[in-house]
DNA sequence: CGTGGCCCCTGTGGGC
DNA sequence: TGCCCACAGGGGCCAC
């Protein structure tokens, strides 16, 4: 579920407490979330990997990805798919075990009193989400990092008409594609192209240089308002203190189909695009010729 | 190669 | 009040 802005609003959170700090523990309740650098879920897995005794060089996001640099080389990757969270607090904090936690991590934090640590747990109902294990920058590029487009926060209008221009795909599905924008999700692509008054139905290529620079703008403007609200907590994202994001209220179509376009006050329309549901405004999205397909 | 379809998994909300 | 089905912020893998 997590887009660039939610796991951007979390990794900012976690950075400060982490950051320089060393891992002491990582505790495994479920091993099949857990990936080797070789991208397999069996065999066993060297402790250093987890990051056990080693130091945490700096918190780091690329697309929708987290990922803990460790000192010496590689780190820890974290995919939080569609239904993962991070949840930081202190060790100290006594409190139930929460459903669904698969990994446990110990950290004695830098910016805090020497001697007190901190908690960081990976939860993930749906596992759809999980934690790779990078053993240098070989690893974090051949299999983690490498095929991901430009990021979503920083994408270029030119870059992105050169991108679209390429596909034969419709722009929605092709701005889900990782490797077109990272970061853009289902939520983030809807809200995009409404800002940029371009139906989600249009051929990639068929974006003019003006239109694909009007949503690259779009892109780049919408995430960023969403990172610094938080994210959006439609249903299960939470911040890593448990709170949730607050940008669901200022979303402009994104489950909000039957009530009307706050810019024309047209009814939004809902349909499926790629398996996913797709909102937009008739009258501000102009249709492409022949839709619906 | 690019692309569409299917699958992974749990929880929830709506319709009957 | 159940029960069942459809659907949910994602993405890997497969056959064309």
């Amino acid at each position: 579920m997590p887009e660039l802005p939610e796991v951007e609003a979390i990794r900012r959170r976690i950075e400060p407490a982490l950051a320089g700090g060393s891992i002491q523990r990582c505790i495994v309740t479920r091993r099949d979330v857990v990936r080797d650098p070789l991208g397999r879920r069996t065999g066993r897995i060297p402790r250093s990997l987890l990051g056990e005794g080693r130091r945490l060089d700096s918190i780091d996001r690329r697309g929708k990805q987290v990922i803990l640099r460790l000192t010496g080389g590689g780190g820890i990757v974290i995919r939080l798919g569609m239904s993962g969270r991070l949840d930081l607090r202190p060790s100290s904090l006594r409190r139930r075990t929460p459903d669904h936690r698969h990994l446990t991590w110990t950290i004695r934090s830098v910016d805090r009193d020497p001697g007190t640590t901190m908690r960081l747990e990976f939860i993930d109902p749906r596992r759809f989400g999980g934690v790779h294990l990078a053993r240098d920058e070989q690893d974090l590029e051949d299999r983690l990092l490498g095929r991901l487009g430009p990021e979503g926060l920083q994408i270029a209008g030119p870059a992105l008409f050169e991108r679209l221009a390429g596909t034969r795909r419709v722009v929605k599905t092709a701005l889900l594609d990782q490797s077109v924008v990272a970061g853009v999700g289902n939520i983030y692509a809807d809200e995009s192209l409404h800002a940029a008054r371009i139906h989600p139905g249009r051929p990639g290529s068929s974006l003019t240089r003006s239109e694909a620079g009007r949503l690259a703008t779009a892109i780049r403007e919408i995430l960023g308002r969403a990172v610094e609200a938080g994210g959006s907590t439609i249903r299960d994202h939470r911040l890593p203190d448990g709170s949730e994001g607050g940008f669901a209220a200022r979303l402009t179509v994104y489950g909000r189909a039957g009530s009307t376009c706050e810019r024309c006050g047209t009814i939004l329309e809902e349909s499926r695009i790629s398996a996913r549901s797709t909102t937009w405004c008739p009258t501000c999205q102009h249709a492409p010729e022949g839709w619906p397909p």
